[in-house]
DNA sequence: GGTGATGGTGATTAATTTATCACTATAGGA
DNA sequence: TCCTATAGTGATAAATTAATCACCATCACC
């Protein structure tokens, strides 16, 4: 886990929470943790993009900040479930409000970003 | 401003949502520009820790996005202010409770971070 | 002994975001 | 002319996050 060398502002709630969960996968994943998919192989599988190994970094991540907690089956093969915390749930109707944001937004930044790209010269 | 080679995924509010409010600044300047902070020159000021380049940049970028409109009033010296437009408000509610539930977290994350330093050894 | 499934790590590089520093421009007024 | 305030940009470096790839471990089963 890298070590910050520029501080955060505990002050500011919007930093605070930008730190715990302000990257590209966390939302993601609590999301579909608090849907029911609880194992790595799973969570590989339904969060389109992410690869085995940044999944785990981020789990262990939202572990060690208390967002999730993790239970660990000794079955064979291994069983391992992560599951929301008080803390992790207490963030679920946030992220679902940011979700709906987010999806009612997208055609606008689509038009946005695509405008950007091919000028069609209508000869 | 950047040009992204790892594309975005539309398709997921949460991913769209990331990818125009989810930085390290956006949050806060929303915030201060809803509360009547409007000017660049007071904006550096109010935000703490952000630098001047730094805060245009993430004003031209929530500008380019549609968050942010920008007026010019030809005085002088200059004054430009911004302000949200229909999309910026509509992140209002959101932002403001995420920047409570920060506060709210920020003693368990304190915590949390700080245990990983010292180890106090007591003699 | 080899293979498969699951969870996980280490080392490294690439991608992306932030920060620094030095500039430009405008117009007013000393 | 020089200095001030405001808004803004260009080039570059540093910090941070995410992606790649190759590994290890366990136990069942063949």
């Amino acid at each position: 886990m890298y070590q910050r060398k520029i501080p955060i502002d505990y002050s500011c709630g919007l930093n605070v929470a930008m730190e715990v969960v302000g990257s590209k996968w966390k939302f993601c994943l609590l999301d579909e943790i608090s849907k029911g998919t609880k194992r790595p192989k799973d969570l590989v599988k339904v969060v389109n993009g992410i690869t085995k190994r940044v999944l785990q970094n981020q789990l262990k991540e939202l572990e060690f900040h208390g967002l999730l907690g993790k239970t660990v089956y000794t079955e064979i093969p291994l069983r391992v479930e992560y599951f929301l915390t008080e803390s992790g749930e207490s963030l679920m109707p946030l992220i679902i409000a940011i979700d709906k944001w987010g999806l009612a937004f997208a055609p606008q930044l689509k038009k946005i970003l695509e405008n950007q790209i091919p000028e069609t010269e209508e000869l």
